[in-house]
DNA sequence: GCCTTGTGTCGAATCGGTTCGAGCGCGCCT
DNA sequence: AGGCGCGCTCGAACCGATTCGACACAAGGC
């Protein structure tokens, strides 16, 4: 069933037809009506290669997604999940392409076989071998997070190095005086993720800033690593009252470390920072942090990227997103040490025990 | 720059470049040598949409994914990055459609638009609207998890009613005298979801082969639940020392259930059931169960799926994977209650509790 | 020397749409 | 009445590939 046979059935031409469904030209009402009858009778549709083929565009973008696929998180989940959503609305299919290693030939066949007719492109690094072979290639493309060149190019990002800065002042604001982040994995700094360390930056400054002693560690992307690190971490430096985290992979082993070491969430340790809404309801007590607004950043990317695809010589827009902290309970002013009693504090009525 | 540019510049004519590349005739090694070093120079690739009219095949799938974006389970995540992955190896790409409410215009419209080969759809119901449309157009699909006529159609299936049974009976060998089993929620039983309802049924006939004393409840996904859950089930059913589990999400909130109520585990309750590896592996302590095997699924998947694209006329083929239990530690033998001290068990002693 | 066989290449049709220029018939204005 | 403009429709070109039948030319057999 092709568009020739719609044609000869409703007795038109087959240009008519095409305008009949396009509207790009007037069709009387009578004839419009006719073909619309004849269609919906013999359940058409025009076939989507033929009119990309034909319109030079195939209303498709790709969603690049990180390197190993085996280490998405669900947060990244999430990102996938709300591009896809955005796409629909924008009446754009999504293709997904896998990168880094042997996928590398899927990423170069939907770059260079005219698939889509732009790209986002999820977990940039500061220096990114995918974001040149864009650049070059001259396809539509939206970054997540930004390149080393910040200026060039469309990209949608958190601003880590604000948030996780914002993090360190409410805890100062509460009175703490010696602080922790527990960063993304060593190997992701190393390599240049830009979050891993716009965060570690964030940090550095905002406690400078407010002179407060600051132990920067990188934590693995799981719980058993996050276990480890708070242990080794409060045993190396036993004056830490806050914790910031940029790991919310590591969460669930951080509660448990702390659990088994007896130190009460926020009676003894206050811990916040930027992890996903989901990941921070599901802490115990619930985590005062940045959510991190996965579904606003999925929209932001589809919409830049669809504004670019339209016009493609138009202006390269960026987009720094900095979601507001949300306060619930796992952060409060640290205790004195010289004035409570560890026991009492243990047993949850550490109220007594507050400063100022 | 196309075909005709690459024959123009090698003075030959489009179609010998067309054979030169796909190999489908003869053509001289000088010939070909030319051409290709000017398809090199020119960095030229096929247009794919071009291509995919010509052929009448697009070497794209569809992966339909469960309604509710927002609900992605960690493995439904892994699933899907297991077929980017396996489908890359088949050099297909994969278009992601969401489906449901107002995205079904995108299901429709990649279905009758002819963008894909064939479909992967996700989390099938036994009565399912999205089945009967693949059938009704003739497209090649595979279903994960089958529909209520299980003998007609592909599908890859993970077989919970064995698992579940096969749960049950680790228990009851290990001398379990009343068990529970923790459901998915409630309304994806009511709505014919074929796993939860394989569970159930794979347990209760366990459970009644043995003799045992059975409860089997619903619980939502996600911890919160699970921790409410597992309180009111413990309350309710104080003689329950053996649980299955078919809710991963759950597991995170059961833990801390468990441990609030100073259940020890598995020294006055043994957990086992059938989840992700990875949730397995973080639960604590680390949970005897029968893994799902989330990449060998979305592999099998993809076979199946390439195979009825390249002979539709072949038989309909059915996969049912059964893994095995791997033992971890968190099943042992049921304490006797009349013998053991519960502040032994609690501190982790329980050894001289054990029956038989 | 002619016919056969086979190798390598070409031209044209085809896939299923979109789009542009042209043409036809009609009513309106002068 | 003739000319003009307008509304509607048609035919043909085009997008960029694949594929089939035909043809040119060289080698080999009689």
């Amino acid at each position: 069933m092709n568009i020739g046979e719609i044609a000869k059935r409703a007795g038109v031409s087959r240009s008519t037809v095409s305008y009949a469904l396009s509207g790009k030209r007037r069709v009387s009402e009578a004839t419009r009506r006719r073909i619309l009858r004849v269609i919906d009778e013999a359940g058409y549709r025009p076939n989507a290669n033929a009119r990309a083929l034909a319109e030079g565009r195939t209303r498709t973008i790709a969603l690049v997604i990180p390197p190993a696929g085996r280490s998405l998180t669900p947060i990244q989940l999430g990102f996938v999940a709300g591009v896809v959503a955005a796409a629909s609305l924008h009446e754009l299919d999504v293709l997904l392409s896998p990168s880094g290693g042997e996928h590398d030939r899927s990423f170069e066949r939907i770059i260079s076989g005219r698939r889509v007719d732009g790209v986002i492109l999820m977990e940039v690094r500061l220096q990114d071998a995918r974001a040149a072979r864009l650049r070059e290639s001259g396809l539509p493309f939206v970054a997540i997070g930004h390149t080393a060149d910040a200026g060039t190019g469309c990209w949608v990002d958190l601003d880590y190095e604000g948030l996780i800065g914002n993090c360190v002042h409410h805890l100062a604001d509460l009175g703490h005086r010696a602080i922790a982040l527990i960063n993304r994995p060593q190997e992701f700094l190393d390599s240049g993720y830009g979050p891993a360390r716009r965060a570690l930056d964030g940090f550095t400054a905002a406690a400078a800033a407010r002179s407060l002693t600051a132990t920067a560690i990188c934590c693995p992307d799981d719980a058993m690593a996050g276990e480890a690190c708070v242990e080794n971490l409060l045993a190396a430096h036993p004056a830490i009252t806050g914790i910031v985290t940029a790991n919310e992979a590591a969460l669930p082993g951080m509660e448990r470390a702390l659990r088994r070491l007896g130190r009460a969430v926020p009676g003894q340790i206050s811990i916040t920072g930027v992890v996903g809404r989901h990941w921070a309801e599901e802490f115990h007590p619930p985590l005062t942090a940045a959510d991190v607004p996965i579904s606003d950043l999925a929209d932001r990317a589809v919409e830049l990227l669809a504004e670019r695809i339209s016009s493609p010589a138009g202006p390269e827009r960026h987009v720094l997103l900095a979601p507001p902290i949300s306060l619930r309970s796992s952060t409060a002013p640290p205790v004195q040490r010289a004035e409570c009693d560890p026991a009492l504090a243990s047993q949850g009525s550490h109220a007594e025990c507050l400063t100022s």
